[in-house]
DNA sequence: ACCTGAACACCGTTCAAGT
DNA sequence: ACCTGAACACCGTTCAAGT
């Protein structure tokens, strides 16, 4: 009768992984202004000092959880990127549309990836961050080569495919741009609008 | 010998002013994390129970913090944009750079304003916040309607201004795209590129 | 190594009380 | 009307102590 109940596992190394998953879990419920350390570790069922043991302050514990963000939104780009096989302009569409996707699901956790959590540089979030842009610079660079873009410097494409995406997904995630939760559809008839206008021009 | 000294102006309804002044240099300090309403009221000079006068609570003051944000965006929109007679592509840029200026000169207030404080909906924030997209979709209504334009629904072009144009404001403002504080020529190469893109398309 | 409990300085908010 | 001071429940963080 040692090791039987879930509470023991945590001093078996696990909880690092619970901290972050309970954190994500109030960070939806709450906000990040609402989240608290204290209420992170008593979800986690351990003392309100032993997060302290895995992370040095609660600002590394959301730059943790920011990290993790990014991590899954480059793999959710490259993935969406490459279920549209050879149409340059479709797989920009595909991953603009996964770039959204986990901004609508998941507002707070976006609000907090863009909301300057990263500001020291050095850490590992905003690595992150960079990977995640570059796997759109990919997409982008591997449609110049192929014809399909305008002949110019694949970060200057990329940077203003990026803004758009990016920025279409912080209004909504702000609550700017209305749309219903549930409602992916919706999601992708903006994302549509938006890169059809980016891709050919707005001008005449 | 009454009313002399300056704090005794707060008592004659100075003091929801200088409750905001205060808390907009403290936000650009601290951020809106670190910003706390005890600080705020004793830069004013006021015990800490006084904002409660004049604002609900802290999020309140945040509001209007953001709200007086979104006023002053709006009308440097709509000043950039009269300052650029006929070309409605130019006034375009124009009112681009004016949004991005504001975000790179004040980036916590830009953070806060869209870092969902307005999520009740029924504030003036949230008006403000429309409002300033309004003088957007103005200036491609008279676009399109000078023949400069695609000839689609306006909305649908200003939405395509605004998520770019908003994307790099906060791509900027989260530090992700580094950006000297006091260069802002840089500011208006970054825009006119991503302008540029947008107008004429990154389709070949 | 990993976790606890007491302690400290802070915070938002409420409320009775002062002018 | 407008502001104060005490009070409450909370918070982040530190530290000596336990196993």
């Amino acid at each position: 009768m040692t090791v039987q109940h879930p509470k023991d596992r945590y001093h078996h190394g696990d909880l690092k992984n619970a901290l972050l998953q309970a954190a994500e879990t109030l960070l939806a419920e709450t906000g990040a202004a609402g989240l608290s350390l204290r209420a992170v570790a008593k979800a986690a069922g351990v003392s309100h000092t032993a997060p302290y043991r895995h992370f040095k302050d609660k600002a590394a514990l959301l730059c943790a959880l920011a990290q993790a963000g990014f991590e899954r939104l480059r793999l959710a780009i490259h993935a969406a990127a490459d279920a549209v096989p050879h149409d340059a302009g479709q797989k920009l569409i595909a991953a603009g549309s996964a770039y959204v996707t986990q901004a609508v699901r998941n507002p707070e956790l976006t609000r907090l990836m863009f909301g300057g959590v990263t500001e020291p540089g050095d850490d590992g979030a905003s690595h992150a961050a960079d990977a995640a842009f570059e796997s759109l610079v990919w997409i982008i660079t591997a449609g110049v080569q192929a014809g399909a873009f305008r002949d110019r410097d694949p970060y200057e494409l990329a940077l203003v495919a990026w803004t758009s995406m990016h920025g279409l997904a912080m209004l909504i995630a702000a609550g700017l741009l209305q749309v219903d939760a549930g409602d992916e559809a919706q999601v992708d008839t903006l994302v549509r609008s938006v890169a059809q206008n980016l891709l050919y021009g707005i001008s005449k």
